[in-house]
DNA sequence: CTGGTGACCATTA
DNA sequence: TTAATGGCCACCA
């Protein structure tokens, strides 16, 4: 976290995004902008990249589960390395640097299928 | 205050 | 499909 100047109403946007995070099941993903549009924060995807960004260390966030609307990782260096690793561990294909969002992508909705 | 940056996105060409 | 563009907004120098 940064210092004492952080304001409440942020702190609380982010608290909100990684709650929100944190429901993403295994096995899935989900894009920045669906994660601000769940966490009552439409159309302020940046937002919640830098909320991830400003993850505090050893919490139990399933942040490598985040990435962009288009499939891909957003993250650069030998972090976004680690995060398609994670992923793939988890059983998520990546094929071409890309994950196919029609099947794996997280909707809130616990009653979808994952394929088709 | 202003300007630059970023784990973004939808639109347009 | 990719590339450019404008919008978005917290943060920082």
């Amino acid at each position: 976290m940064q210092g004492v100047g952080m304001r409440v109403e942020q702190k609380d946007s982010y608290l909100r995004i990684w709650q929100t995070v944190l429901r993403i099941p295994r096995g899935r993903v989900a894009s920045y902008g669906t994660i601000a549009r769940l966490s009552g924060l439409p159309g302020q995807a940046r937002l919640a990249g830098y909320a991830l960004h400003n993850l505090p260390r050893g919490a139990g966030i399933p942040w490598h589960r985040v990435i962009n609307a288009m499939g891909r990782i957003s993250l650069p260096g030998a972090r976004g390395t680690e995060q398609e690793r994670i992923l793939r561990k988890e059983g998520i294909p990546i094929t071409g640097g890309r994950i196919d969002m029609v099947k794996y992508g997280w909707h809130s909705q616990s009653g979808k299928r994952a394929k088709k």
